[in-house]
RNA sequence: AGAUCCGUAGCUCAGUUGGUUAGAGCGCUACACUGAUAAUGUAGAGGUCCCCAGUUCAAAUCUGGGCGGGUCUACCA
């Protein structure tokens, strides 16, 4: 323990990170603060994980400082806080990343590598930034338990998502299906939503794009339409980009509330006479206006103008069942093909959607359930059948005439290539089946490694049915706390009432294994849900098939991911084999189960995890809302009351109150960081800012204050370097001025607070204001900390810290820190600065640890105030409301606002603030502002230097006033007459004003009518002091006497000097207690203010002697006042 | 295309329930101050509060409609 305080050479900010860092590591700091509150209230805190097979960005930094505030918040506020770390190991871009570097593609998977060769390689990939990552985490400051994290690829982890699944399979809520996928034929693979959101991948093309018509069917429910037009043909119009998907169409859908037309008209192509029905307000895209009820019968094709007129209009719906013939019609989609395949079908057939729209088109859609999730939908509701007349090369298929085998897009590269859309839309050009053909431009995705339109195909893939607990997942969200709440109930809340079933089946390799084995024809299956089992039906399958089945299984070589998983053989009820199902499950599932699988629940540690469920608090970026958050929130709800019953198995009394299967109170979702231009920080635009360098230059705690501050977390950030500075600078280098500036002279007097805490109430005024003020910014800062607004809360200390402690209380107050002995004043002044330097070390200390505990430490070292050695080890301030005194605050900002105004006087006639001047008038409105202003009086004669403030009463003559409408309070009374007033207000001589305030009321004509005006409803000002400089604001105005007497005068030159031998005094390296014996030349214009104020002088510069020697040769030259003269300073007995 | 956030000084941001001189910091310019000195004070320049319409006595603020930017989801004829 020392008894002097540290001081510093400079603010290195980096190096303090160094410093407290291996603090941290010796004490075990982070370990010690979790330790400390062992049986405290605990707050649960959920870490997602991050993936380590990249690098860490700038972005993590910011989410990651979010996290690690309110955890440290949390903890100072006396809760246990633990944070186990986690890896998400699994996934796509694990893969891509591995098939980059070892320069193959997907599907030489299994073939120039086997699967176990690949899988090894991801599972070595995933793992290779860990320790870039544990730097990053280390050097930002973020305190979470990395020696025991959960890491998604290990055993257990995937057992417990087993488990989990099994609940889900055993409720029925997970199935297999047909989906419609984004699908690329030139690489043969789906792809998933991850890749199809790679930059580039939707590109502008030109497609050939049709409007054909398809013959309605003549029955009943279409005598409307035949009869309207005695009995000729009517056609259906829908319009396609993708005339490919023509063959494989099965029905027409028509939006039910569009209003359709049936229009008599011609063919463009084969100028026939033709009866359309297409959607009305969209005729005027294919006929022209001036076409209506034309020349029918003089049209011969030559004339440009096509005649049309409309015969009847109708409602979509009324069109509902009708059928219709098939357009292409082939043997491979013969109607008997399609009853091969959906044999309940009703095809070629028009049905209603609620997706169609009349913005293009022609209302009517052409629907091909293969090719389209809208299609699919709607398809399957109204059983159309489906059918696939492209295969999975992108070629049609075999029984299509003249398109047999023909690519529907050149995926192979082929220069002979015709496009086979331009020759489906010859075809029904000349079978009057094609209204209007053209190219049409729009953005189409593209598989992004082959640059190949995708297409989307139907594709077998296994679902979690998140719909059936849909109505429960939007009632838990009402109970989650967003920030930034739009988020929840716009972004999140709609995707939640939009929700679709989860697809959960990927193709891939490295990932966790769905645990469904089945029979060869699909008939039997068994879903597992844990290695115990998976053993137990391995042995059984074992005993039952025989041979080498399952010979090489033993639990100790166990890994669950393929292949292995994929040579384990089951057998079914009736005795037959059962393989697994190729796919692997959504990596999503794997970081949404984490609340479970983090404690291989619930195989494992179950009172654990009922500790540690819900989080309290979560927080990542807002691109989590449909990941993370999303899956979170819904395991949570599927697997509610499997986890209940689990849970009562192990003695934990649930029910739904305590456990509704919600998965976080709180979350905060930030926003993107990008670069100062606004754009998004890409490897390819070379914007991306790093971490690492960032922190080392310019410390973590600038970089996290930073990012803290300068936007709401949930906002984007336009990331800024100079930001960065702009926060060392202003914010960290005051801080660190007035810790320097405590030392100095703490050090010089001993102060250790040793002495017994000085009541405040035995304080001075400004040390009872800055306190005031301290405690509401404690205040302030818990609950904007206790909102999740730490912007809020750091912005409040620095302007605490700038404004009021350094600008205000420090700068006033210097003089009682060298001045005088060590006395009551001094000791107060060192335990009022003392106390708000250590709470604010303690303020910050969420958002910036190191600074915080440097400043804490150094001055808790010391005094040994705190038993804790840390600062994240102690207890947050709580105001302390005894201290808090608005009145004060309030007066002390009369003080500023006066002063400020007497300043700009000053700065006005150019009289230097050294210089004494005599007076200063200050109207005041009431005997309160009086009071109040007379409490501050000696604060602002010393800050503005000058002898006497006086006051003028309002019933006064001197002061010109103003008045103002008090527009709320009138407003409200008056409504349409306000503005009259105002401006009859603004006309009023003195006479009226004081009128008003003499009377209390004033009988005010307006449009003939008296309008009553008191003294509430208005606002009356002081604007003017006849024959005084004069300055004012809203709440005060100022009157400066500005006369320089000589009496004055030799004062302001008496400080000059002072002013100059100090400075002497400091270039010469004194001690500040050094005492001194001073000469001067002597100069006849200074020698009146020399002789009245020497003792004054000599006091201030510790001078022991001070004499004129005009002879004096040796010495200093300086100039007071514009007089030049020479000045010896000499140390004494040195 | 839908959802959502945002648009205030050159830059980064405040702006409470609508209320009349729209603020701060940075930057720039000038002048001061200096026993905190990589600090500080004062002043100046700098605004169509994105646009239009509406509600209101009164709109940066509320409503509607645009425009521009970001993000997410989607891409369906």
């Amino acid at each position: 323990m020392s008894l002097k305080y540290r001081e510093f050479s400079q603010l290195n900010l980096p190096s303090v990170d160094q410093e407290i860092l291996s603090k941290w590591q010796e004490e075990q700091a982070f370990e010690k603060s979790v330790e400390l509150r062992d049986g405290a209230t605990p707050f649960v805190f959920y870490e997602g994980p991050p993936s380590a097979n990249g690098m860490p960005g700038i972005h993590h930094v910011i989410s990651r400082t979010l996290k690690d505030l309110v955890c440290r918040y949390k903890t100072m506020q006396g809760f246990q806080v633990k944070r186990k770390g986690g890896w998400d190991t699994h996934g796509l871009p694990v893969e891509l990343g591995v098939e980059k570097e070892l320069g193959i593609t997907k599907e030489d998977i299994g073939k120039k590598i086997s699967v176990e060769a690949y899988n090894q390689k991801c599972r070595e990939a995933v793992l290779r930034f860990k320790d870039k990552w544990d730097d990053i985490t280390q050097k930002m400051g973020y305190w979470v338990d990395l020696n025991n994290p959960y890491i998604t690829f290990e055993n257990n982890y995937i057992e417990s998502l087993w488990w989990l699944l099994k609940q889900m399979y055993k409720k029925g809520l997970l199935y297999e299906s047909v989906s419609i996928q984004p699908y690329s034929p030139a690489a043969g693979t789906g792809l998933s939503s991850h890749e199809l959101n790679q930059p580039g991948t939707y590109k502008d093309v030109k497609d050939t794009s049709a409007t054909v018509m398809f013959r309605a069917a003549q029955d009943e429910k279409s005598k409307f339409l035949h009869d309207a037009v005695h009995g000729a043909e009517v056609f259906f119009m829908a319009w396609t980009t993708t005339p490919w998907t023509l063959p494989s169409n099965l029905g027409l859908t028509v939006g039910p509330n569009i209003e359709y037309a049936l229009v008599q008209t011609f063919n463009p192509y084969t100028h026939l006479p033709i009866n359309v029905v297409l959607a009305k307000d969209l005729i005027s895209k294919y006929l022209k206006a001036e076409g209506e009820n034309g020349d029918f019968d003089g049209y011969n094709g030559e004339q440009k103008l096509i005649p049309w007129k409309t015969v009847a209009t109708f409602k979509g719906s009324q069109l509902e069942g009708l059928h219709y013939e098939q357009l292409l019609p082939y043997e491979a989609n013969s109607i008997e093909e399609v009853k091969r395949i959906t044999p309940d079908a009703d095809p070629f057939r028009i049905i209603v959607g609620d997706f169609v729209t009349t913005e293009d088109g022609t209302g009517i859609v052409h629907t091909a359930p293969a090719f389209g999730a809208d299609d699919y939908k709607v398809g399957k509701k109204f059983n159309i059948g489906i059918i696939t007349m492209v295969d999975r090369e992108g070629k049609f298929v075999d029984g299509l005439g003249e398109f047999s085998n023909r690519y529907v897009k050149n995926y192979k590269d082929d220069p002979e290539y015709a496009d086979v859309n331009v020759d489906i839309c010859v075809k029904l050009k000349k079978e009057n089946r094609a209204f209007k053909v053209e190219k049409y431009e729009h953005s189409y995705p593209h598989c992004w490694r082959t640059d190949k339109p995708i297409l989307y195909y139907p594709l077998d893939a296994w679902f979690i049915k998140t719909t059936a607990l849909k109505d429960r997942m939007v009632e838990l969200n009402k109970t989650i706390n967003w920030k930034p709440k739009s988020t929840g109930e716009g972004r999140f809340g709609n995707w939640l009432e939009n929700m679709v079933d989860w697809n959960l089946s990927r193709s891939r390799y490295w990932g966790t294994p769905l645990p469904v084995w089945r029979t060869e024809d699909g008939e039997e299956e068994i879903c597992i849900g844990s290695v115990e089992e998976l053993l137990q039906e391995a042995e059984k399958a074992k005993q039952a098939l025989g041979g080498d089945v399952n010979a090489s299984i033993s639990k100790e070589k166990l890994d669950l991911h393929k292949p292995f998983v994929d040579s384990i053989v089951l057998v079914s009820a009736s005795g037959k084999p059962m393989k697994r199902v190729a796919d692997l499950i959504d990596v999503w599932f794997d970081s949404g189960a984490m609340p479970y699988a983090q404690w291989h629940f619930p195989f494992e540690n179950v009172q654990t995890f009922a500790q540690n469920y819900p989080a309290d608090f979560i927080a990542e970026g807002v691109d989590q809302t449909r990941g993370w958050f999303y899956t979170l929130h819904a395991i949570g709800s599927l697997v509610k009351e499997s986890v209940q019953e689990e849970l009562k198995k192990h003695g934990v009394e649930v029910n739904d109150q305590k456990y509704p299967g919600l998965a976080y109170k709180t979350v905060v979702s930030n926003g993107l960081v990008l670069d100062k231009n606004g754009n998004k920080m890409s490897k390819r635009l070379g914007n991306v800012v790093d971490p690492f360098q960032t922190i080392q230059t310019y410390g973590a705690d600038a970089t996290r204050w930073y990012l803290i501050t300068n936007a709401s977390p949930w906002d984007n950030l336009k990331f800024d370097i100079e930001g960065i500075k702009e926060v060392q600078r202003k914010f960290f280098g005051t801080l660190y001025n007035t810790y320097q500036f405590f030392v100095l002279y703490a050090n010089v007097d001993g102060f250790t607070f040793k002495e017994e805490y000085i009541p405040v109430d035995q304080r001075p005024e400004i040390d009872r204001w800055i306190l005031s003020s301290l405690n509401t910014l404690i205040k302030q800062v818990t609950e904007a900390m206790d909102d999740y607004e730490p912007t809020q809360a750091g912005r409040l200390i620095e302007t605490f810290t700038d404004e009021h402690l350094s600008n205000w209380y420090v700068r006033l107050c210097r003089r009682r820190f060298w001045k005088g002995e060590y006395e009551h004043d001094k000791i107060c002044a060192y335990q009022t600065l003392y106390e708000c330097l250590v709470t604010v070390a303690k303020l910050m200390a969420p958002v910036s640890p190191f600074f915080s505990d440097l400043l804490y430490r150094n001055l808790n070292q010391v005094t040994q105030l705190n038993n804790e050695t840390s600062v994240h080890h102690t207890l947050y301030p709580v105001a302390d409301v005894a201290k808090m005194d608005a009145g004060l605050e309030e007066r002390m900002q009369l003080a500023q606002d006066a002063s400020s105004l007497v300043l700009s006087l000053r700065k006005k006639v150019n009289i230097k603030v050294r210089q004494p001047l005599q007076k200063v008038l200050i109207p005041v409105l009431n005997p309160a502002m009086k009071e109040q202003l007379q409490k501050v009086e000696d604060l602002i004669r010393n800050e503005v230097n000058v002898k006497e403030i006086e006051y003028l009463t309002p019933d006064n003559t001197f002061i010109k006033k103003k008045i103002k409408p008090n527009f709320q309070v009138l407003g409200k009374k008056l409504g349409g007459k306000m503005k009259a007033v105002a401006t009859a207000l603004g006309n009023f001589s003195q006479e009226q004003i004081a009128e008003l305030e003499k009377e209390g009321v004033y009988n005010l004509l307006v449009d003939n009518e008296n309008l009553p005006l008191y003294l509430t409803d208005v606002d009356i000002m002081s604007e003017d002091v006849p024959g005084w400089m004069v300055a004012s604001n809203s709440n005060i105005t100022v009157a400066l006497d500005v006369t320089v007497t000589p009496e004055l005068l030799n004062e302001g030159n008496a400080r000059e000097l002072v002013n100059r031998i100090q400075k002497i005094r400091k270039d010469s390296n004194f001690e500040l207690t050094d005492r001194i014996t001073v000469k001067i030349s002597g100069h006849p214009e200074l020698t009146p203010a020399i002789t009245q104020f020497k003792s004054y002088i000599c006091a201030e510069i510790l001078a022991d002697n001070l004499e004129e020697d005009p002879a004096l040769q040796d010495g200093v030259d300086v100039e007071v006042n514009d007089h030049l003269i020479k000045v010896q300073v000499s140390k004494k007995g040195g």
